[in-house]
DNA sequence: GTGGTCTAGACCACA
DNA sequence: GTGGTCTAGACCACA
């Protein structure tokens, strides 16, 4: 068995650096954006890790921290050894 | 991909106090001199904040002002988490 | 003002590694034993993120992960810049 | 205090498969053969596990059963997230 | 081939 | 002088 999911490979909104606030939290809150905005539908996967942090610049560490901001607001649901997927709109 | 960089371990100078001029000031400047004389050339690392405050005898928050001002001049580069580098000569 | 606090200067009991269990779990688990014990006494300073990494011989993001477990267990609370305190025995 | 040491960029010989015996014993002794013959020497650094399953053609999990064969032989160290070090010549 | 843990050590924010 | 963030890149666990 397998899903098709939709997999999205760049960011769909420029993203500028506030230096007063931290990067993880930006982060979270672009993703977040995508997701009310629908570029990122329910059940879609979020790009790999690896590939979050070439796209934003940042260490995978630093994505980490953004995705579990994103998973106590309700917004993903991360499957090990699988991906990060969007639970609904926000 | 690595680069293997040049980091200065101590002063090269000594350093005497103005006591009419702020030592941020006085250090950003003692730094500056040290990279127009090439004793930090471009590219190398600065050492690190704790080191520069131990070697300057200043609260740690005194040398994060003195390299605010470096940034203003153009002479070092913060690259958050690898450390602070030199750019050009002054 | 000032408050005369204590801090633990070096581990109550060894620690032993067990290799499938993760680092900061155990750590954390063993905080939490010298807190049931009473050798953490409520309103002690845990030693500094610094020293614990060093006696547990682990980085310091490794620490923080733990002390983050010992926070949602309700066990220290984080005061930033001041240090973390010892809550309530478990 | 930081140790400059010698990291690997390639495989020093050919391997040929040998389709009776398993492909992690024959990984296993092949980075034993070129400890012994100095090819990798005392502390050195293995390649990143990555880079050795591609250079091997074969999954991680593969290189990782294969470098366990060569600490249960006391030939390597493996020290998270540093990397696996080259103990002793066979 | 994903996300998770961990290192060593950098600068940052707070008191 | 504390804890916090962040890097670059290592190995680990899971599917």
């Amino acid at each position: 068995m397998s899903t098709l999911i939709y997999v999205a490979d760049e960011l769909a909104y420029p993203i500028d650096w506030d230096p007063t606030e931290y990067r993880y939290v930006q982060i979270a809150n672009h993703i977040e954006k995508q997701i009310q905005d629908g570029v990122l539908t329910e059940g879609a996967a979020l790009p790999a890790v690896p590939a979050l942090a070439e796209e934003y610049g940042v260490a995978r560490m630093t994505i980490k921290r953004a995705v579990e901001i994103l998973v106590e607001r309700g917004l993903v649901t991360v499957l090990r050894g699988r991906g990060t997927f969007v639970r609904r709109r926000g």
